[in-house]
DNA sequence: AATCTTGCCGAAGATTATTCAGGAGAGAAG
DNA sequence: CTTCTCTCCTGAATAATCTTCGGCAAGATT
């Protein structure tokens, strides 16, 4: 006997957002700190639809996380490097995941260039700085790093909502 | 005459970080959906306690904010990659800020090293990066970019509260 | 047309944020 | 050593927000 769960079709997450959503997800990732009524207000919802979606954009993995950003200078690392590099065989080898565990270590993708991997970190000094290219060195594989030492950020913001949807013909998106 | 405001010295802002205030900001930039009754279990305090200290880490601009943050894929740009920009005169030229504005460029920093500039951009697709770098190379004064594409991205955090602080000894910090 | 589904709203209760009045502890001054 | 001041904590109370719920309307499906 055929039970009704089996015929019923799964509720379906909606693969597409909407623009109510896609407000929602620009003010977030803006500034998470705003009350359902006052992100209510901004996207023009009431309090309960607003966090209806919340929830499910959080629960459908489209909002990872909601975090604090930290000033790097003021948790006392004030230097920020992209280091690139080169292994030899094949890129990710476990040794080399295990640098991940340094918290000065923020991002880590395996690219397409002459380098095998790029990791973005932030370090309390040069020094600093030194011994952890010593500890990448130290992994088996890794022939060689460069370092490119950030003298200023101009810019450093979570992933945005929007899309620049017409490329080819705009100049410069206005302010 | 002196008025008394003019002798008392002002309040100062602490500004070096206490064990609890350390533990706030980790648990912070790991997940800032938290109560401040769940926050104050985790550090040993109270909730007023907490809320009076984070509001005062917000204050100080240690915790520079607080952000959703979303998922690239979902957003509909799976697409990440580094371009390093190389200008002829000065990097910081003001029309080379104005590829800020573009929601697909998420950080924009002036290196030292072969590069003027380190940008880190997501986009739809490597069409849409195509027109980036056309914009970008557009520029007055931009002599070339070199562009690395992420094909995974093994770790993607925020800044860290925590501080390597033993670093010639360490071969790797414990899990 | 009837039915089902989705998603909104307003209201209400549960939970949390925020304020406030003490009080303990660490220095500084007498 | 005592006293004063300052800082920062706690617990209680209030204000605000979150979260749930019932009802309704619009569109899709049968």
């Amino acid at each position: 006997m055929e039970n009704i769960e089996d015929i019923r079709p799964k509720r379906r997450e909606p693969a597409v957002l909407d623009s109510f959503d896609r407000r929602i997800l620009a003010a977030l990732a803006a500034d998470a700190d705003r009350s359902y009524a006052a992100l209510g207000e901004k996207v023009g919802l009431s309090p309960p639809a607003v966090h209806e979606r919340v929830k499910r954009l959080k629960r459908s993995g489209v909002i990872r996380d909601v975090v604090a950003r930290l000033d790097g200078t003021a948790v006392g690392k004030p230097l920020i490097a992209f280091v690139h590099v080169e292994a030899a065989g094949w890129g990710k080898s476990e040794r080399l995941m295990q640098i991940a565990r340094f918290p000065e270590v923020e991002e880590m993708h395996s690219v397409a260039g002459d380098a095998s991997m790029i990791l973005k970190v932030r370090m309390e000094s040069p020094q600093a700085l030194e011994f952890l290219l010593g500890q990448i060195h130290s992994v088996p594989g890794v022939r060689g790093t460069k370092s490119y030492i950030a003298l200023s950020t101009y810019l450093d913001r979570p992933v945005q909502a929007e899309v620049t949807a017409d490329w080819p013909n705009v100049p410069l998106p206005p302010e």
